[in-house]
DNA sequence: TTTTTTTACGCAATCGTTACCGACATCGTT
DNA sequence: AACGATGTCGGTAACGATTGCGTAAAAAAA
């Protein structure tokens, strides 16, 4: 099956013009007559011609899409960020191409490849747990490719940043344990190559630092795969309970892990015995029991913000050589979860 | 900024030989020596060689791409769904370009009329709430693009559909609520244009029927919005339980509304009140207070059995003329918040 | 009327790639 | 020796659109 569309020879055939005639009495160049102009218009929009992106394309050498790589779309704090990246595409006239590095190198530099070679303008780009060889991407950016990285960042690739202000949020996580007076607080997180995982456990490390908590690395559980494989966080937990040292609260990083690691501690029935507080973006925090406390990224507001860096980018016309790193401030949306029962 | 990329020009140039020579080395055509297919190869290997997929799609008239319009990302279903999409598509050799319509008919017509321009060669696409005219999708089908309706679907365009067995799946859910003792059971649901509410109500009122409980309209309330507006479901949920005729019990259609109108019921404290169940595809049901029964559709596998028509269509040599409408099964997870508590 | 200017349009190249057609060796066959 | 067959390769048009340049005709200026 094709699919056959009205181009501009058609036009130029029906009306005895050439396809250069047509084509500038579309674009209303002046040097077109009034009534060449009129008719050329008048059958355009008789036969519904629309001109072939494609063909512009090639011609023009952008595609006016971009390119998204995130790990998992069903991930709120990812489809809230495709949100505000979509609402600014959609007004700034750019499509964008969506696909997921489901936390694999291999899957994220196949993406990279494919959009680029596809021919998008740009990449917006979280990394994926496993990302830890960026060769391609520096060549992709050595090469004047517009690339923006946001929430999982490296520093390896100077370009523009947008994050949350991980390390902040995950310092008042904690804090609000303290205060809560837990003591022997868990920090289950993921891949120790992310850029997240630093900054948050830095925040972690700090707020127990600030109130003469000593750290204890046994309560540090690394997820690698950040809560897609149940099985990886059930031992994280395991070990931590059945350890002598039992945490008395349980701080996670990550949405998917949050919420899956919440679900095991509620089936293993911990939940009374431990505060839990986690990065989550939810939106039903409140209908858990108990109601989930959460630390909430501004996803939309990272999206937008990066989307914009990456048109900015684009439509650049010299290379752009100062880049900005913006943090945006996380919220902490305290509720049951982190109170203590005692 | 522009980015630069090898083409078989240079190719071409480097070896002093044609361009199609070039092509038709890299193609390994039988008609170049074995010496200069080699050359080719190495040189293309050496430079980073990259077919232009726009020059090919403008030659080939096909993209590869194929576009998908649902009403939200945000959505447990539809976040699935697309998960379904994507797997198979990227195995296949497609890209999919996702745009939401946020139940805005404008919005899904310029998406739609936008992605035919720009080429895919085929559309997924779950209506938006507010759809009635499609005359724009009909007028694509009968040019013989390829289109396939996925869950939101309608019986005016004839083309592949593949849904969840809406009806039964209602059924199911509505009688459970009977054989726990509900009477009154309200059914708050989308807007009535969409096929997916028509079929959910069917089977709302033919379970109803069954069991001999008359069917009372001020117990139905249509939130057009889907969830996405949530002063529409407040008013909804105040108007039944101002009634004299004060519900028993809740059955919500569709996943946005179900969790939105879940976290109202228990703002309102009316949890202990009113038996609830929901279409959703949440995955963390069992974390609500009370745990949320749910009736869950299989998104991965509708995304999948979708996109696998529509590859069908847009490789097939001839116009497809036989149509299928497949649907799959639904699955009633029962948990606490169906239970009769007296 | 002649010259200049303006108007209004066509021709052809271009983007990167492929496909049809043709060209020209080299070889074997008669 | 002449011929066709075969193997290798190049030229060119085409996909759809834009654009610089050229130019005929009409209008304006001389």
């Amino acid at each position: 099956m094709k699919f056959e569309s009205a181009t501009i020879k058609d036009i130029a055939k029906a009306l005895n013009l050439s396809t250069s005639t047509v084509s500038r009495a579309l674009r209303g160049s002046y040097e077109i007559s009034a009534e060449t102009k009129k008719q050329v218009l008048e059958y355009a929009e008789k036969i519904n011609y629309r001109p072939n992106p494609i063909a512009l394309s090639l011609k023009e050498r952008r595609t006016r899409a971009i390119g998204v790589v995130v790990s998992e779309i069903a991930n709120n704090f990812f489809s809230q960020a495709i949100n505000g990246i979509e609402s600014i595409a959609y007004n700034r006239g750019y499509h964008v191409i969506i696909t997921q590095s489901h936390e694999s190198q291999d899957r994220e530099r196949v993406d990279v490849e494919h959009l680029a070679a596809r021919g998008v303008d740009g990449l917006l780009i979280s990394l994926s747990s496993e990302s830890v060889d960026l060769s391609y991407l520096k060549e992709l950016h050595e090469k004047g490719f517009p690339i923006v990285f946001f929430d999982r960042v490296t520093d390896e690739i100077e370009t523009h940043t947008v994050t949350a202000n991980n390390y902040l949020g995950s310092f008042h996580a904690t804090e609000h344990l303290i205060f809560e007076g837990y003591k022997r607080i868990a920090h289950i997180t993921g891949s120790p190559y992310l850029s997240i995982t630093k900054e948050r456990l830095e925040g972690y490390k700090d707020a127990l630092a600030k109130h003469d908590i000593p750290l204890n690395e046994s309560l540090i559980k690394y997820c690698t795969h950040g809560g897609m494989i149940v099985t990886e966080i059930e031992e994280a937990l395991n070990s931590l309970f059945k350890s002598k040292t039992k945490p008395d609260a349980i701080f996670t990083a990550g949405d998917r892990l949050t919420l899956t690691c919440y679900s095991l501690v509620k089936q293993m029935k911990l939940k009374k015995e431990a505060g839990f507080i986690g990065f989550s973006n939810t939106v039903v925090g409140d209908l858990f029991s108990p109601s989930l406390t959460v630390v909430r990224q501004p996803a939309a507001e990272i999206g937008q913000t990066a989307i914009e860096f990456l048109i900015q980018i684009i439509e650049s016309k010299r290379p752009v050589t100062e880049f900005q790193h913006r943090v945006l401030e996380t919220e902490l949306v305290i509720r049951e979860s982190s109170k203590k029962g005692d």
